[in-house]
DNA sequence: CGACTATGACAAGCACCCTTGACATATGTC
DNA sequence: GACATATGTCAAGGGTGCTTGTCATAGTCG
């Protein structure tokens, strides 16, 4: 599942770990999210959404969603 | 972590049942995330909200989140 | 009553999310 | 060279998402 959280990050000019303790969870985390490792939980999800002040959907992309190329 | 579930589902007239068939996952699911027994992954959420035309924002309610009450 | 549908709930099991701790590389400063 | 920051990655452990299987209750239909 896809995510905009490194360009958000560092368009913010922000450390994993400073983004990570914004948020409340470790920076292994962030890296994680960032690597595509895994999908963050529905409240990390909302709450990394409302951080950037953006949305769910705008944020996380589901596989089958195809992305802006069309 | 409280969601609107249970009343759009109704709205639509579906069973438990169908509601998981229709998102690839078991009734039981559907049943504990209406009863609130624990949060759904993002990639549920997110088809979740989809289904019902919604926002994972308008769907899942986060705990700080005070909810609609002033 | 007997059969079917819908819902609620529990158990065992597997995979995943997130943690702390650690090691490695790259960059910048003195 | 020594130090600090930023990032990437691995391991072990605990909590939880979702599964299948099962049992119980309530409502409807014959």
């Amino acid at each position: 599942m896809q995510n905009d959280i490194r360009r958000l990050r560092a368009e913010r000019g922000l450390s994993q770990a400073a983004l990570g303790e914004a948020l409340g969870v470790s920076r292994q985390t962030v890296n994680s999210l960032e690597g595509g490792r895994y999908d963050p939980s529905l409240p990390l999800a909302i709450s990394l959404a409302r951080y950037f002040g953006t949305t769910v959907e705008e944020l996380f992309h589901l596989p089958e969603d195809g992305g802006a190329r069309g």
